[in-house]
RNA sequence: GGGCGCGUAGCUCAGUGGGAGAGCGCUGCCUUCACACGGCAGAGGUCAGAGGUUCGAUACCUCUCGCGCCCACCA
């Protein structure tokens, strides 16, 4: 029998069970082996990062699932990788080369590239090795990155069969500008965020004649840019104006006032001044009206020459305030407001989103949309919790062409060539031509990883992977990236594999603090899965964290939780010594007959039944409060609690009761650690192998097969109505001695008044109540004898009374007594009222009807005992 | 400006058209031969508020208040 140490030691026992499984090669899939394939692509965290709370939530998940799957005989395959992380990644680099007094341009494109190259070999991935100790049971031997060989192959097969079907165009557009990456961004690297600025009013002379045309802007620095005024084509009030010009007040030149629907009469002053070049709206309306595009900016956010010698060189906010001034100075401004509006940030680095026209490559998302929306809608892919399923629908539906080249180094290459005389040619391999030079500018990282769950298995080409793997059976991902990620995949999927990339999409929500805040470290909230694994184990890091995680909602988390967590492993493994205690260990024997069993046994085996089809239907449903609740009641509150409390004195005496026991504590154990497996793969597996000798290696409780549910465990109302008779009365025995303070320890008789089902059931039980209850003993008597050296305890279908010679404080009983007479009066006048209710006796269901009224009768009678009681002891009974 | 979700015990959350629950925290007792990372018991709630449906609402409907999130090119 293997020796347990006392309390659960996670150090002790995680990384060596990790290690021997790995050895073992129960991680590795192959696509040829058997079972219905089902298959799992990590969300690959970029090579930059370390692993947190979110990765800890997401990746237990899809250990869950994975690990679950294996055991239902599936061909179970879970690919890991990482995201080159185009910008994020870069960013690192570039941050390093600033602390030895360079930069990326002095030391040229090949060097950096060099340079990213050694820190992702030296630095990179560590997030994968971290994952290792939250007992992730991915295939490591299928590792992808998105930036590798293979990854690149499949980036530029998509790219040029989208050129070439005219789906990826270049084209010189309004995009969005970062002035510190120096880069476009899509727009949904853009996050808007409300902050409080001014909206200035100023005014615009008329070039002919008296007055002009009061305008309001948040941006007054782009009048330098402006080159027209509009206002609404029905708006009276500058009717007159339409036609006419303004003068510009810093340049020599006219700007026309134009008439367009797009302009909102009741903001402002109702006419807006319009910088086509830097800002989305003007351009369009520039577009419409032919109006000259006066570029102010340059890509640092600097204002060019072309502003003029008074207001060229200056930041974007400089400016702004020296044109404030200015304008002030010459009597044009009329009014500043405060004013709170949404401004764009940089997602990587917080920096205030430019408008900018540029040259860059876009997808036309259009078509490709609509296939995924098409799909989804026809329940290709579903998501859980279906509430997603809408606004990821919504915003489909309103998806603008996706702006795919960005501005820097790190990243997948454009493969267009411009040739000496303007011409572009888009290759699947290297264009080497003289006077022929490639784009400069790489892919948004997003574009690889949306090839991710074809490309990680060897597309373009025909691979056995893709033929079992895909399309794959779950993607596990915060709600938060269904934007950037879930829906790109969706759209490649469909349009180069002709099918969805996964038939589920589990949302799960994002970890905050125990008060529902974001971490942050500047809140200094942050919680370190790292530091929860060394101190709590995994085990516990996993269990809290899915208690928490309700489909739907944020996923609350404190640090006391996985402390609670850690208990709950030390209870279980509590549970495991005491039955080694008890069995031999070695396989597991069926039940015995269960004409011989006692009721507890019945009782636990129902339970079991009962918990194996709530945990099911957790696993089924995602719902991980639902699962983790399952585990935890049935092993603490029913098992531990209860069963094993019960059969201590059956083991004790041996024989073939002892027997008994040990065969159902076996089945239970052995099932149960199976249901708790995927959540629970340390704790289950070291347990499941003390129990069944099981040796490790390929003879582990991972690749165990998972219990029929149906077949699990025995179904029995009886036992379970009849052990709940007596856990009743041995809970009331249990607050009789809390609240008249008598020891645990002292032993006392007890004769018990019952009728029917209750009578036969303590007469045949009143030994596992004598010893759950710490009694001397049971005996039904007929009456109780109410003498004075006695006091009575009501419970659900009778009163036991208690001979005690002088143990019981009288005060305190009758205290007790009183109360409970309280509790029983407010029940009755409840009940009666409720039965006197013409609509209820009339209305109700008759069986609502009739259970009401056996409990007014039950109630009575137990009214009536205390009663007696009370008045035994010379208290007052009104 | 649209859309969604939530408001139940001090905290985090389950829950159901018919007797208010769990974990943590708190209080008391217990070093009982698996576990003090434990056992037993207890205190604590107008189920946000107001209407409505119903014999009966914490639950279903409407509104109000409060909180959170997502989306959005109104200067």
């Amino acid at each position: 029998m293997p020796e347990l140490d006392k309390a659960y030691d996670p150090a002790a026992v995680e990384p060596s069970l990790y290690g021997d499984w790995e050895a073992a090669g129960l991680f590795h899939a192959e696509p040829d082996a058997p079972g219905v394939p089902f298959s799992i692509v990590i969300p690959p965290p970029n090579v930059t990062g370390s692993l947190h709370v979110g990765h800890a939530l997401d990746n237990t998940i899809q250990d869950v699932l994975v690990r679950r799957e294996r055991m239902r005989g599936r061909n179970a395959v879970w690919v890991p990788g990482t995201d080159h992380a185009g910008i994020a990644t870069q960013n690192v680099v570039e941050k390093q080369l600033a602390a030895e007094g360079t930069d990326r341009h002095a030391i040229g494109r090949e060097a950096f590239l060099e340079r990213v190259w050694r820190w992702k070999a030296e630095s990179g991935g560590t997030i994968l090795t971290q994952l290792r100790t939250l007992g992730a049971s991915a295939d490591w031997e299928r590792e992808a990155f998105t930036f590798d060989e293979a990854r690149s192959r499949a980036v530029r097969e998509v790219f040029v069969s989208l050129f070439e079907q005219g789906l990826i165009y270049r084209g010189n557009r309004l995009i969005n500008w970062c002035v510190r990456c120096l880069t476009a961004l899509s727009d949904i690297e853009v996050d808007h965020e409300d902050v409080v600025g001014a909206l200035t009013h100023f005014v615009y002379p008329f070039a002919d004649g008296e007055g002009g045309i009061e305008v309001a802007t948040t941006r007054p620095e782009t009048m330098l840019g402006d080159t027209a005024i509009a206002v609404h084509p029905e708006d009276e009030r500058y009717a007159a104006a339409v036609g006419r010009h303004v003068r510009h007040p810093f340049q020599d030149r006219t700007i026309p006032v134009v008439a367009d629907a797009f302009v909102d009469p009741s903001f402002g002053t109702g006419a807006v001044k319009i910088t086509p070049a830097h800002d989305p709206n003007d351009h369009a309306l520039g577009l419409r009206h032919g109006l000259d595009v006066v570029v102010m900016l340059d890509e640092h956010g600097i204002t060019m020459p072309v502003v003029g010698e008074r207001f060229a060189g200056l930041e974007r906010t400089a400016a702004r305030e020296a044109v404030v001034t200015a304008l002030g100075e010459l009597g044009l401004v009329t009014r500043v407001d405060r004013h709170e509006h949404a401004v764009g940030h940089c997602s990587r680095c917080r920096t205030v989103v430019e408008p900018r026209l540029s040259d860059q490559w876009f997808v036309r998302v259009r078509p490709l949309a609509e296939r995924a929306a098409a799909a989804v809608r026809e329940g290709r892919t579903v998501f859980v919790p279906e509430s997603r399923t809408e606004p990821f629908l919504d915003w489909l539906d309103g998806l603008h062409d996706w702006c795919i080249s960005r501005q820097i180094w790190w990243g997948h290459r454009i493969p267009a060539w411009y040739g000496p005389d303007g011409e572009i040619e888009v290759s699947r391999t290297d264009v080497v031509r003289d006077g022929w030079t490639q784009d400069e500018d790489v892919l948004d990282t997003w574009f690889s990883s949306a090839l991710w769950p074809f490309s990680v298995f060897g597309w373009p080409d025909d691979t056995p992977e893709l033929a079992a793997w895909f399309p794959t059976s779950v993607l596990v991902t915060g709600y938060d990236i269904n934007t950037f990620w879930v829906s790109r995949m969706l759209m490649m999927s469909l349009w180069f594999r002709d099918d969805v990339p996964f038939r589920v999409v589990h949302n799960h929500g994002l970890v905050r603090d125990e008060h529902g805040k974001k971490m942050s470290k500047s809140f200094g909230n942050v919680i370190d899965p790292l530091d929860l694994i060394a101190r709590y184990g995994a085990d516990a890091t996993r269990f809290a964290l899915l208690r928490s995680a309700a489909p739907g909602t944020d996923v609350p988390l404190a640090e006391e939780w996985v402390e609670g967590a850690k208990r709950f492993m030390n209870k279980l493994w509590n549970t495991g010594r005491f039955a080694l205690g008890w069995l031999e260990s070695g396989p597991v024997a069926p039940l015995p007959p269960e004409g011989r069993l006692a009721l507890e046994d019945r009782w636990v085996l129902s339970r079991l039944a009962a918990f194996a089809a709530d945990a099911e239907a957790g696993y089924a449903a995602y719902d991980w409060p639902v699962v983790t609740r399952a585990l935890y009641r049935f092993a603490w509150d029913e098992l531990a609690d209860w069963y094993l409390e019960a059969v201590k004195r059956r083991l004790a005496a041996g024989g073939e009761s002892a027997d008994d026991v040990r065969r159902v504590l076996a089945v239970v154990l052995d099932t149960f650690l199976r249901f708790a497996h995927p959540v629970l793969p340390f704790v289950s597996e070291a347990l499941w192998r003390a129990l069944t000798g099981a040796g490790g290696g390929r003879d582990s409780l991972m690749v165990a097969d998972w219990p029929d549910v149906a077949a699990t465990g025995r179904a029995d109302a009886g036992a379970e109505q009849d052990l709940a008779i007596v856990q009743d009365l041995v809970r009331e025995v249990h607050r009789f001695r809390s609240q008249n303070r008598i020891a645990p320890s002292a032993r006392f008789e007890v004769a018990v008044v019952a009728e029917g089902r209750v009578r036969d059931v303590l007469i045949d039980e009143a030994d596992l109540v004598a010893a759950l209850a710490g009694l001397e003993g049971l005996a039904l008597v007929d009456a109780v004898s109410g003498g004075s050296g006695t006091s009575t305890i009501a419970f659900t279908g009778g009163v036991a009374e208690v001979e005690l010679t002088g143990l019981i404080d009288v005060a305190a009983e009758l205290d007790r007594l009183g109360k409970e007479r309280e509790r029983v009066l407010a029940d009755r006048a409840r009940l009666e009222a409720k039965l006197a209710d013409e609509g209820f006796a009339s209305r109700a269901p008759a069986a609502v009807v009739a259970k009401e009224r056996d409990r007014l009768a039950e109630v009575g009678r137990v009214l009536g005992e205390l009663e007696a009681r009370i008045g035994g002891l010379g208290g007052a009974s009104g």
